[in-house]
DNA sequence: ATGGCTTCATAGTGAAGA
């Protein structure tokens, strides 16, 4: 089964991309960050006639997550457990057997802004709950728009970035406390092209000259590593008209 | 060069993203 992470940057601009997506790879799951759309307005009919279902937690304008899922999500859960937030950002389900969840990781702006310290402290909240989600759900697979660089490899000049929001050590330990949960980066399970990445700036030709960051990821729990057989990017929506600064993230795990 | 591009909310520009 392909577990997949896409930040679309507004699930209204990018349907047709998602669309053409499901229908050419047939994930098993596909979680979607910042669809910026309320519940309402939610494109239900469109991914339902391709024989997905779909769960999803939206707000108007900004943030908002989906899974969407070949299986009938069950037992769907918003937010983070015992951290009140306005911002949409959490939702997860058991897709199939596994334990998914799709995050969408506050960006942090930059280290003296209030939202870099709301996106740590929104980190430590997520490592504390999903500690004991793994000992309810096993099988569990944390899918999403990070917003965190792991390592200098994943940064496409480390020079420039030293420091800045997305690669700073804190953001770098708290990534670091998500695999101490027992966690992996599926990416790195596998021997993998330099330079990958999953964002590029819209601006200064950033994916034609490659001036990108690796803060999409599909972690998985030691159970899923096991079965673990790829984990990939697609650049190939990033190419289209219009597209996402993000592109998608995937891992192939036995069923 | 603190810019560059894209989205949304708005009906001018401004916020936010990464």
């Amino acid at each position: 089964m392909k577990l997949v992470t896409w930040n679309v940057n507004s699930l209204n601009v990018r349907l047709p991309h998602v669309e053409d997506w499901l229908k050419a790879h047939q994930p098993e799951a596909l979680c979607l960050q910042e669809i910026k759309m309320e519940d309402a307005r939610f494109p239900r009919e469109a991914i339902e006639s391709l024989g997905y279902h779909v769960v999803f937690d939206g707000q108007k304008t900004y943030n908002g997550v989906a899974i969407i899922a070949k299986s009938r999500p069950e037992d769907v859960a918003r937010g983070i457990a015992g951290f009140a937030d306005e911002q949409r950002r959490v939702i997860a389900a058991t897709v199939n057997g596994v334990r998914v969840v799709c995050v969408y990781v506050p960006n942090g702006q930059s280290l003296d802004s209030d939202k870099y310290q709301y996106k740590l402290a929104w980190l430590k909240a997520l490592t504390g709950w999903l500690g004991g989600e793994l000992k309810l759900y096993p099988d569990l697979a944390l899918l999403g728009d990070y917003n965190i660089a792991p390592e200098d490899r994943d940064v496409h000049d480390p020079k420039a970035w030293e420091g800045q929001v997305l690669v700073s050590e804190p953001e770098r330990a708290a990534f670091r406390g998500l695999q101490a949960l027992g966690l992996a980066d599926s990416f790195r399970l596998f021997d993998q092209p330099e330079k990958s990445f999953t964002w590029w700036d819209y601006r200064m030709n950033g994916f034609k000259r490659n001036l990108g960051l690796r803060i999409d990821h599909v972690m998985l729990s030691a159970s899923l590593v096991a079965r673990c057989q790829a984990s990939s990017i697609d650049i190939e929506p990033r190419k289209l008209e219009r597209p996402s600064d993000h592109t998608p993230a995937f891992a192939v795990v036995a069923d």
